[in-house]
DNA sequence: CGTTTTTGACCCGCGC
DNA sequence: GCGCGGGTCAAAAACG
């Protein structure tokens, strides 16, 4: 969100803020805020695809202009998140790797899946699940998984309610001293047997944010979610949603944003589990990761009443007249 | 009446 | 040793 406004600061359209980053130039990838005009100037169109033939020479070369200057935009946002993702790994003191380890040593069970059930439940009516990022640590003899996801609510919604697809039971809540709003403790219903706990808190900043961070690994099955693949999994299968990434200013990660169509899990990394940048482009390049984008795109522009109605009028163009 | 939530007290690790 | 702050406990209250 901090790199969304510091892109419109800048001067750059939120438009060109893609999964592109880190990939080579040719990776299809767009915000879900992306309009159809500027998806069809991201992407040449695919072979055998006549629109472009039938534009004139003056809008080709609008389109093109077009083109290099989203380009730009997107190559000056990629050094950006590059530049803001180093500085926020820099930033990790050892004070909180301290405190992480030290977590690592409580419960967990490594032994199945990740098993973080959020996604598809969401939150109130609106299903607008916003960031998701995970971080897991490393180095000890144990490791627990942590998960933060941040949900869009209500700023007048008071209760601290995160829809995830689990039972929770809430044991406990604090206020925080960096923090206003009070953060809600919740241990999962299964407890003693299933050790996951999660922190709920509105994120400072943005009061309409709610931030979850969840630690440790479900060893059962969501009760509203049975039999769907738990996050890691799901996110490389159902795909990432073409979304923009944003680098969460609570801490050194990563984050997808799904504001638009939250449809589904995504796949998310942070400094803990990405060591480095090209490690994270890695994935995102993976061949996997790229067919379930584009999978996850098309559905998405689909839905998109705008790119809709552009393809209904350059289809009509194309149309002989009877 | 059983279950869940609330909330003040308590515990524990850390820094000084 | 003391204070601070985050996390947890557990009795009381609320809820269905």
């Amino acid at each position: 969100m901090l790199l969304m406004d510091s892109a419109r600061r800048a001067g750059c359209s939120p438009v060109c803020l893609d999964l592109s980053v880190g990939l080579s130039p040719s990776s299809p990838g767009s915000s879900p805020e992306t309009t159809a005009d500027t998806e069809r100037l991201d992407r040449p169109p695919a072979a055998g695809c006549r629109v472009t033939s039938s534009l004139s020479e003056d809008q080709a070369k609008t389109l093109e202009a077009r083109l290099t200057q989203v380009s730009e935009e997107n190559r000056r946002l990629t050094e950006m998140i590059a530049y803001l993702y180093a500085s926020q790994v820099a930033r990790q003191s050892p004070d909180s790797s301290r405190k992480r380890s030290r977590d690592s040593l409580e419960p967990s069970n490594s032994s199945d899946a990740n098993g973080n059930g959020n996604g598809s439940g969401n939150t109130k009516a609106e299903p607008d699940h916003a960031v998701e990022s995970a971080l897991s640590d490393e180095g000890t003899c144990r490791r627990i998984k942590v998960t933060r996801v941040c949900t869009r609510i209500d700023p007048a919604d008071t209760t601290l309610a995160v829809k995830d697809g689990y039972q929770w039971r809430k044991y406990g809540q604090k206020v925080t001293r960096d923090n206003p709003s009070p953060r809600a403790y919740f241990r999962c219903a299964y407890a003693p047997s299933c050790p996951v706990k999660k922190k709920v808190q509105r994120s400072a900043e943005d009061s309409s944010l709610l931030v979850a961070t969840y630690e440790g690994e479900h060893n059962h099955p969501s009760p509203t979610r049975a039999g769907e693949l738990p996050i890691a999994a799901s996110a490389t299968a159902s795909g990432p949603v073409p979304c923009s990434i944003s680098i969460n200013s609570s801490g050194p990660t990563i984050t997808l944003d799904l504001t638009k169509n939250g449809g589904g899990g995504v796949r998310v990394l942070d400094a803990a589990e990405a060591p480095d940048l090209k490690k994270l482009c890695q994935e995102i390049a993976s061949p996997d990761f790229r067919t379930a984008l584009v999978d996850q795109m098309a559905r998405s522009l689909t839905k998109d009443p705008k790119f809709t109605d552009a393809l209904a009028a350059a289809i009509l163009q194309q149309l002989p007249e009877y």
